[in-house]
DNA sequence: TAGATTGTTAATCGATTAACAATC
DNA sequence: TAGATTGTTAATCGATTAACAATC
C-alpha cells in the first residue's frame, strides 16, 4: 500500500534548500526553471537535483524543466508544511523568546500555541503575543493546547525532564535547543540542534586557513 | 610539510558532539574510555569513533582506551576553540540579543566584543553589556575591535550587503542566520544556518508517523 | 520536427563498518 | 603473561555523478 522506497534522510535534509530557492523563484515571479539552471544557482549538480527530486514522483516535464510554482507547494506537502502544526515553547528565555518572535516559523506554517517556564518572574509575562504558562502545571495546559511539537530551550540539566513531561502529555516532535542531546521512545521524532557546534565547524575551517597562510 | 591527508567534512561534523560528550564524562570525573563505551554512550560505532580520531593522530593506548582530558582537549585544539577568537553580532534583534547572552559560546572560547544595529532605537542599547553600535560606521569600530568572526542574524535583504562590509573589513568567518545562503570569497570561511530547516526535517518525520499510524 | 530536458540506469566515488594484527 | 583495546587495512554499503534513452 504504502510507497515502499526508502528515501534517506540526506535527501530529506536538503528539501528545506530546495523549498528556500523555490520560494526566492517565485517571488521573482519566475514560472520554470531547469534542474541545470537550478544546480548553477544552488551549487549542486543537476543530477543531484533530479535524482533527489524522483525520490518522491516525476514533477518536471521533458524538454521544458520544473514549474516551479507546482514544485514548491509540493515540496512543502512532502514536508507537511501545510498541516498547521501547532507548537509550544518549553522554555522563555533569551532563545526561547527570540524563537517565540521568530517570523519564519509562522511563515511556514508553524503555529505557536504556547509559551511554558517554571520561573514566576516569567511566568504571566507576554511574549509574542502569549502569556507565559507555568510549566509545572503543564498537564493542565496541554491537552487543551493540543501541539505536536515542543521546542525546548530549558538549560540541559532540565531537558530531559522536560522532554517527558511533554512526550507523557502527548506530544510527538521536539525540537530541542539544549546542550544535550535527548533520547526519545518510538513514535516520537526530535530533532536536536546545537547553535555552538556550528560555531565551531567554523573555528576549524579558520584553522585550516590560517595553517594554510603561514 | 603540513598533513596533507584530506579530512572529510563529515569527520569534522562529529568532532562538536565527541568535545561535548568528552565533556560530560570529565564533569562526571571519568578519566578513561573506550570507543566501545563511548559507542555505546553516542549512539555511533566504535569504528567510526577510532577511525574518526585517527584522522588526527593516535589519542589512544591498547588495552586501555581514550584518555578523557586529554583527548578533550586535543580536540578542542582541532577545532581552534583555545585561541579565543573574537566575535561580533550584526543585527541587534531577538536572535541577536540571544545569542549574545548565550552562556554556551563564552564558554567554548569565543569573545563576543561588538554588537552592532542599524536602527536608531537599538543604538546606544546594552546587551550582554555591550551597547549597540551602528553599523553605517562600521568602519570605525571593526578595525580596532579586530574581530575574526561576525554573527550575522539581520534580515535576509541586509544580509549579502552586512556580509559583504565585513568581509572587507578584514574579517575572516561568517556565521550567517539569515534566511539566505551567503557566497563567499575564497580565504573566508562561512556556515549558514537555518533553524527553519531543522523545523521542516521534523515536521516531515511526524509526516512519516502519522502515514505509518494509519 | 528538432532541441531541450527529464527520469532512470549504470558507474564511480566516498564513507561506514568489519576484522584483525599490533601492542599496551 | 593474558586480556583488552587500539590503529589500520580490507570489505561493504550507500550516496553522488555520469550517461543516455525516453519524451515533451
Amino acid at each position: 500500500m504504502a510507497n515502499e522506497k526508502k528515501i534517506s534522510f540526506e535527501v530529506i535534509k536538503r528539501l528545506p534548500r530546495y523549498y528556500r530557492y523555490l520560494g526566492e523563484l517565485k517571488s521573482n515571479n519566475i514560472t520554470r526553471i531547469s534542474s541545470k539552471e537550478l544546480s548553477r544557482r544552488m551549487n549542486v549538480t543537476a543530477s543531484q537535483i533530479r535524482q533527489d527530486l524522483n525520490c518522491f514522483g516525476g514533477f518536471g516535464q521533458q524538454g521544458y524543466g520544473y514549474n516551479v510554482e507546482d514544485l514548491h507547494e509540493a515540496i512543502g506537502d512532502i514536508l507537511g508544511l501545510n498541516n498547521g502544526h501547532k507548537t509550544i515553547i518549553v522554555g522563555a528565555g533569551n532563545l526561547g523568546r527570540a524563537l517565540a518572535n521568530y517570523k519564519s516559523f509562522e511563515k511556514r506554517g508553524f503555529k505557536l500555541v504556547g509559551i511554558f517556564d517554571i520561573n514566576n518572574i516569567k511566568i504571566g509575562q507576554n511574549i509574542a503575543g502569549l502569556d507565559v504558562l507555568d510549566f509545572n502545571e503543564a498537564e493542565k495546559y496541554i491537552p487543551d493546547l493540543a501541539p505536536d511539537i515542543a521546542i525546548i530551550t530549558v538549560p540541559k540539566e532540565a531537558a530531559g525532564s522536560v522532554a517527558k513531561k511533554v512526550i507523557s502529555l502527548g506530544i510527538k516532535g521536539l525540537l530541542n535547543f539544549s546542550y544535550t542531546d535527548i533520547d526519545v521512545p518510538d513514535g516520537v521524532e526530535i530533532e536536536n540542534v546545537h547553535l555552538s557546534d556550528s560555531l565551531m565547524t567554523l573555528s576549524y575551517k579558520l584553522e585550516q586557513q590560517k595553517k594554510l597562510n603561514q
